[in-house]
DNA sequence: CCTTGACCTTACCTTCACTGGAAGGTCTAT
DNA sequence: ATAGACCTTCCAGTGAAGGTAAGGTCAAGG
């Protein structure tokens, strides 16, 4: 499968893809005519990839994870454990967002939306009590 | 006030402060020494941004928002528009990260963490079927 | 008066994770 | 045979800072 390919399936742009290559994380085959030639296991760690990525991981962590994939003799004790803080992270970043949602839907709320120059949503950005 | 002070009173590191004066964000006086002198507008400003960006806004965002709050003529709705589309993108990573969660605290439950190198976490991300 | 140490200055380099563009090779359909 | 849609590599730039170096300034203590 070529690179257009791989890029509708695992809904990451070309250009990240060849990216992620050239830092080691997903290494394709290539065709005979120099083009990267994409299999099924590439595009599911595409997919992880993106999907990591998409969740606030860093590279490096996905490397983490890609680093087990690759190593199918570590034990699956250390894999949990990998696995359960990136699970604590998720909930770091789960509860940061809620609180910038409810922040942000209360304004949004409190907001009347129309020409008039009064807004909620600045006022509380810019504090209550300072002066111009 | 000197940029330390200026940088506790904003809760901004001093060299944000500093780049966000060499992209035209917030100007300052300047000291006869040299030294950059910041006034109440100015830690004023900072502080806002520093809640924008908290707040997911990116700085091109706080530009525009700093904008409509220095317009008197602004119209709330274009800032509602702004804050809405900001809930959109919270909401879409909510949603990502909540499917996120799910999927690898079923592997970690299903995880035996044993010295074994077999393990269900890796056997997902290589796109094995894992029977239930 | 001198030194120490905290604070300030600019200038430049590095980071992360891409993103864009140029210049050119390949494939497919008409 | 040619168009145009794909692919290749290489080089540069982005946002939003963080790090480090080399040096100027200031207030306090000896």
């Amino acid at each position: 499968m070529n690179i257009g390919t791989a890029s509708i399936e695992s809904d990451l742009p070309a250009k990240t893809i060849r990216y992620y290559e050239e830092i080691g994380l997903v290494s394709p085959d290539r065709a005979m005519n120099g083009y990267r030639d994409y299999g099924d296991a590439d595009i599911h760690k595409l997919r992880f990839i993106q999907r990591s990525r998409s969740l606030g991981f860093s590279i490096d962590e996905c490397r983490q994870l890609m680093a087990l994939y690759n190593d199918r003799t570590r034990a699956s004790r250390d894999v949990k454990a990998i696995a359960k803080s990136k699970l604590a992270d998720i909930d770091r970043k789960l509860n940061e967002l809620i609180s910038m949602k409810r922040t942000l839907s209360d304004l949004v709320e409190k907001c009347h939306g129309t020409d008039r120059p009064d807004c909620p949503i600045l006022d509380d950005i810019a504090g209550k009590n300072i002066p111009n």
